[in-house]
DNA sequence: AACAGCAGCAACCGCGATCTT
DNA sequence: CAAGATCGCGGTTGCTGCTGT
């Protein structure tokens, strides 16, 4: 009868991740992969829903992530796939595999709205399925707004993967590169996983610098979690140094390939994404740039998912 | 310098889809 | 096949830092 409940309301953590609770997370998510998260926090003995680890994970740990910093072209594939996919944020970011879509919906709604309401695009006028709505122009106004809405969508979608294309041939290892294959770039991606947590653990040193403040980022978190973990550095020991975090990682060490290419290749977003058959309307898409001596996205997809073809 | 308002972002919540037993 | 748990997604909330007064 079912499964398992998955975790108990009573007891569960919330609120800000501590930098011990991520290195716990992504020390676990190494060793066995992601996915079956929830067996995560049983795993781990963090207190956190499972529903909460992969979130963070997904939306934070998750390696080959980039964070802040949207590029125009990254603005304006997004604006255009809004307005082709509506608030379909999981879609939308799936052509942007280095983004999440907490992400891209936070970048949509801080920023992009805005912009768009002072240039007057109308994205009130979209109706949640992404479509001008039908009520507020005939029908056949509708069908042209939606032919040069698909239209700009497709030369926007263009513009930014040729940019990327070429990016990626410039600097064709760059583990940023979000159309290789990530298999083939695991280590520099698992490696930008530990630039996250690098990161994080850079802000935490900074924030814990004072003396006898040693304390998470969030401040108002306590840690409990890593000092009854024996596997991760207690608070005690305040500032973990940068050498053992990599040997944790598993940076440039070949035993661990195993299990990131397994991680990589469970979790990715991107390459499920990729491996998943093309919807009529993406194929399309593709299908179209190819006959207008665009960049052959035909050839992006061959690329990277040549098992589709 | 202190306070209020605003903006940005991480995380939570609820729901539908999917999966497991 | 049904029941119930898990997963994944989109909407929303609340905290934190920044800016203006």
């Amino acid at each position: 009868m079912g499964r398992p409940p998955c975790c108990d309301k009573v007891g569960v953590k919330k609120g800000p991740w501590t930098p011990e609770e991520d290195i716990i997370l992504v020390s676990y998510i190494q060793e066995h992969g992601p996915g079956n998260w929830r067996a995560v926090p049983t795993n781990t003995g963090l207190m956190r829903c499972s529903k909460s680890c992969r979130l963070r994970w997904t939306n934070y740990l998750r390696p080959g992530i980039k964070r802040g910093n949207f590029t125009d072209q990254e603005e304006k594939l997004i604006i255009h796939l809004q307005a082709l996919l509506g608030n379909r944020w999981a879609a939308i970011a799936s052509y942007l595999p280095e983004r999440t879509d907490n992400d891209i919906k936070n970048y949509w709604n801080t920023h992009l709205k805005k912009k768009l309401k002072k240039l007057g695009t109308g994205v009130e006028g979209q109706t949640s399925s992404g479509v001008a709505s039908h009520k507020s122009i005939s029908k056949g106004q509708w069908e042209r707004r939606l032919q040069t809405d698909i239209k700009t969508a497709k030369q926007a979608l263009c513009e930014a993967l040729s940019v990327e294309k070429l990016n990626s041939l410039s600097d064709s290892k760059a583990s940023s590169n979000c159309y290789n294959n990530w298999s083939s770039t695991t280590p520099s991606t698992y490696a930008s996983s530990t630039e996250n947590i690098s990161r994080l653990l850079e802000g935490w040193i900074r924030n814990s610098a004072r003396p006898g403040a040693c304390q998470a980022n969030s401040g108002s978190v306590k840690t409990e979690t890593a000092s009854s973990q024996g596997t991760t550095p207690s608070a005690a020991d305040c500032i973990p140094s940068p050498e053992p975090l990599e040997s944790l990682f598993g940076l440039n060490s070949s035993s661990t390939e195993g299990s990131e290419t397994s991680l990589l290749g469970e979790e990715s977003k991107p390459v499920l994404e990729a491996h998943e058959p093309f919807s009529f309307f993406e194929s399309w898409l593709l299908d179209e740039s190819v006959g207008h001596g665009q960049l052959s996205l035909l050839d992006m997809a061959l690329d990277d998912a040549p098992e589709l073809f």
